[in-house]
DNA sequence: AGCGTGACCATGT
DNA sequence: TACATGGCCACGC
């Protein structure tokens, strides 16, 4: 059967964020089956040459950007981001929180 | 085999 | 929130 290697597995994860959603190495790491390899995500993603992955909503675990702020790639993911209805200020992504989370789906873009 | 480096993370102060 | 420390793992020399 398909015994997917570590690298396939976390591209996988990587792809499976929903739009105007991000989520931290470590996060996507834990999704992929490999618990404690943020820094292997890293380095996937570092090394990594498919256009079509959305490696602009991977982030520190504490939201912020993992590029040296005014640095081009920076600027590029922040723009991503915002493209996608995330807000970035001072290279940090305020990522909703559950409970801002439900507000906005109670009051936000949702239905009614 | 040792050492330095890196798109990291959790914890403590 | 910011900084320091220890841990993690893969790669190149």
């Amino acid at each position: 059967m398909s015994a997917k290697s570590p690298e396939d597995r976390i591209l996988a994860a990587i792809r499976a964020i929903p739009h105007g959603q991000v989520a931290g190495y470590g996060e996507v790491a834990h999704r992929a089956g490999l618990p404690g390899r943020a820094r292997l995500t890293a380095r996937i993603l570092s090394q990594n040459d498919d256009p079509a992955l959305p490696w602009h909503r991977v982030l520190r675990s504490d939201g912020r950007i993992a590029f040296p702020e005014g640095s081009k790639a920076f600027r590029e993911q922040s723009q991503r981001l915002r493209a996608e209805g995330v807000k970035v200020e001072g290279g940090r992504v305020k990522r909703p929180r559950k409970a801002d989370d439900l507000d906005a789906a109670l009051w936000g873009p949702g239905p009614r």
